[in-house]
Formats: structure tokens, sequence, C-alpha cells
DNA sequence: CCAGACGTTGTT
DNA sequence: GTCTGG
DNA sequence: CCAGACGTTGTT
DNA sequence: GTCTGG
């Protein structure tokens, strides 16, 4: 799955990589990020068709079904399953009218190890390039007026390079999709989902991390050259 | 017809 | 074990 | 995703 | 809201 990335990239590069005008007030949402998770909110990038050009959203991360009673259904919505999110009443509407592109840099999967521990991993593309995630959003009315505007990233099979540390990777857009996933214009997305493959292992790169990722509290560059496990790099030596 | 689920991940 | 916080 | 809490009463 | 189980 996908339950922690990074996005450190300058805001000013983000909006140029996205086609979006980063509007005053997004200074904070766009500050460096190393150990962002699921519960907190999260840029986005979506196709306003009103104004016919693509807008910067903030989006809860765990995604809210416009009928459920209850908000905290999001704590199990994190990711949608490519397989299958275009029959589940969970994600179905949010496929076809509300595709967005979550803007990235990197990030981690854990390898469950042999004594039931965890070992981080950290997955980049195109040498450290930007990226974006596929993902859905939605939104839920509050019975006391306010409103909630939440996604899900999209997973699916890992390919080579992920295979040996995780069983699902998150779905990263081809960029000559980008423009087709965001448009709010196509309604069936059956054309689109064979597109949506897992993204080639000879484009990415991977490496034991620290496990001080672990706390989501910590999220600042020193976690970067923070020193995996030895035993972590042992295994992944050997995997080359 | 009504009631109740609706989802993912990891782990067993 | 399960829920909440980050 | 992982980490860390998870409870009451009375009293200050 | 919509789908499944009974």
């Amino acid at each position: 799955m996908c339950g922690r990335y990074t996005l450190k990239t300058k805001a000013t590069d983000i909006a140029r990589r996205f086609h979006f005008d980063l509007n005053p007030g997004l200074e904070d949402a766009f500050r460096p990020r190393y150990n962002i998770s699921p519960g907190q909110g999260i840029s986005a990038v979506i196709d306003d068709r009103d104004k016919d050009r693509r807008v910067p959203e903030i989006l809860h991360w765990g995604l809210v079904p416009s009928w459920a009673d209850d908000p905290a259904i999001a704590r199990n919505l994190s990711n949608a399953r490519l397989e299958t999110v275009d029959a589940k009443p969970s994600f179905r509407d949010a496929l076809r009218y509300r595709r967005c592109l979550i803007p990235a840099d990197g990030f981690y999967e854990w390898k469950s190890t042999a004594g039931g521990g965890k070992a981080p991993h950290y997955f980049e593309v195109e040498d450290g390039a930007l990226f974006g995630f596929a993902a859905i959003w939605e939104h839920w009315a509050h019975p006391d007026g306010s409103e909630i505007l939440s996604c899900a990233l999209l997973t699916t099979r890992p390919n080579a390079l992920m295979a040996p540390i995780h069983d699902r990777m998150p779905v990263i857009l081809p960029p000559e999709l980008e423009a087709a996933w965001l448009d709010p214009r196509i309604i069936n997305p059956a054309p689109l989902l064979p597109h949506l493959q897992p993204y080639p292992a000879e484009k990415m790169r991977a490496r034991p991390f620290s496990p001080k990722v672990n706390n989501a509290r910590l999220d600042d560059p020193s976690l970067l050259s923070d020193p995996p496990p030895p035993q972590e790099i042992a295994f992944f030596d050997k995997l080359l």
C-alpha cells in the first residue's frame, strides 16, 4: 500500500511541474515534507471544470464517502485498489467525477521482517523527480454544515523493484496520462484504467531507510541522512 | 420488501 | 485487541 | 503507515 | 446513495 510519502520539492517547482497557480496562503501547505501520513491534510491537484484550469486543493488523506454516517471511516480508506475501484460503492462516483493527482517525490513502504518487525524502505522515481500519485477525492457534508474534502490513493500490484519489499505499491501516473486523468469531462474512466500500471521498475530506485520514519511526528530533512539498520543494508545488497 | 454493509492493509 | 494521533 | 494510549474518583 | 443478503 502507500501510507507515507515525501514532498520536499519547492512549492514554485511543484506548481510549474503540474501547471497550477500557487495562490498566496499555500506556503505552509507546500512547505517541504519528509514524512506525510494518513489522516493529515495533503496537497492535491484537481482540474476545476468551471474555471477550466488546474487548482491546488488540500484534502484529508482518507476518503469519506458522501453517504457515511461517521467520517471516522476515512481511517480505513486511505487507499483504493485499482483492481476493484470502479466497482466499489465507496469509490465509484469519485473515480468517475473526482480524479486528482497527489504531488510527491518519494514514498515509503515497510518490509515485514522475520521477527514480526517492520523495516522501512524509501522509493523514488527518475532519480528523485516529482511525480503524481493517482488518487480520487470526495466531499462529505457534516450535519453542522461544514464540509470535509478527502481523498484516497490508488494502489496496484508491485513491480519487480518493490516485490521483495511489499505486495502492493501506489499507482504513479505516467506523465502523458496526467491530463486525461484530471480531465473532468471524462466521466467514463474505463479507457483510462488499462494505462495505470505498476510504474516501470527500471525508472525507480529504492533503499533501506532509518526506522526513525516510523514516528510520524518526525518530519525533517535529517531523516534522509539517518542510517538504516546494517542488517537491512545487507538484505538489500543481496537483491542486486 | 427491509436491514445492513459499503474499505484497505496486514496478519492469522 | 482496538482506537486515536501524527 | 506506525506509535502510543487505553480509566475513574476526588482533590489540588 | 447503492448494493447485497435474507
